[in-house]
DNA sequence: CTGAGCACCTGAGGGC
DNA sequence: TGCCCTCAGGTGCTCA
């Protein structure tokens, strides 16, 4: 317990965002008091006031290894902690970041002020759903994904939990009653659930800390399923295209 | 203000 | 083989 950064190469100046200027001499020697996350946001705080806020983007990993491993092409940011411990990111399509902030202002920053609500914690309910879903203009699928009401659901898990609720992504928010959003709030956690517990889900690149792929791509019931038998009553899953990503979903299970 | 569409970037996979 | 096109687990920005 208690390591402290020792040194920090930076490979490029720039990911999605510029690096943050001055990270290695700010944080060089400093001891690692906390980690957590808010949404996708990994959060890692220091003795001196100041915390990393990472994201992995698409295609981004943090994974443990040895400072004498080959480098790849995108391994971007190199950390080295006492103990020996190294630690790499790497983001092939670099929409990923890496910055820092003072850890007193973090609730301020720019990319975390206007988060909403964890979906796996109590605030994330029938009611809270009900209320955005009311005076909303637009589908339900675009709403779950929307980080300013509801943080941490991906294209993948909303796909997955409106087929679970039995309504489709185009369903508008506002038609969608109470009940319904009870629903829809308990599928996302028990799928949040399931596939945390699976160790997440694999399609191309996505690893572990160990590097190892997640199982969840194994239970998916619709994603990326187009054209095949639904797992339930074999009619074959559609595919459109809502707010520029693909949606995926039964017409017959999901008829609501 | 809201919601839709685009942009960022690289690489994999399919069709020809 | 190789080229060219399409698509991808996210999310901030711009424009209507």
């Amino acid at each position: 317990m208690g390591v402290s950064l020792t040194d920090i190469t930076l490979r490029r100046p720039n990911l999605r965002f510029p690096i943050t200027t001055g990270i290695g001499a700010t944080l060089k020697n400093k001891k690692v008091t906390t980690v957590s996350r808010r949404s996708k946001y990994l959060l890692i705080g220091f003795a001196n006031n100041k915390t990393l806020i990472i994201h992995l983007g698409m295609s981004g990993r943090l994974f443990f290894t040895t400072k004498e491993r080959t480098l790849d092409r995108h391994d971007h940011v190199l950390f080295d902690f006492t103990g020996g411990l190294h630690l790499r990111f790497r983001d092939v399509r670099r929409f990923g970041c890496v910055l820092m902030e003072d850890t007193n202002r973090l609730s301020r920053h720019p990319l975390l002020c206007h988060l909403g609500v964890e979906p796996l914690q109590q605030n994330f309910n029938a009611a809270y759903l009900w209320s955005l879903c009311k005076h909303s203009g637009t589908s339900i699928k675009p709403l779950l994904m929307n980080a300013k009401h509801v943080v941490g659901i991906g294209n993948i898990y909303a796909g997955e939990a409106l087929f679970m609720s039995g309504i489709r992504p185009t369903k508008k928010a506002r038609t969608i009653a109470k009940p319904a959003c009870a629903n829809i709030c308990a599928r996302i956690k028990e799928i949040l659930g399931a596939s945390i517990a699976a160790g997440g889900t694999s399609f191309r690149d996505y690893v572990d800390v160990d590097e190892k792929p997640g199982l969840h791509q194994l239970n998916l019931m619709v994603y990326n399923r187009a054209g095949k038998p639904c797992r339930i009553c074999n009619t074959p899953i559609k595919k459109i295209v809502q707010t520029g990503r693909s949606s995926f979903y039964c017409p017959q299970c999901q008829k609501l």
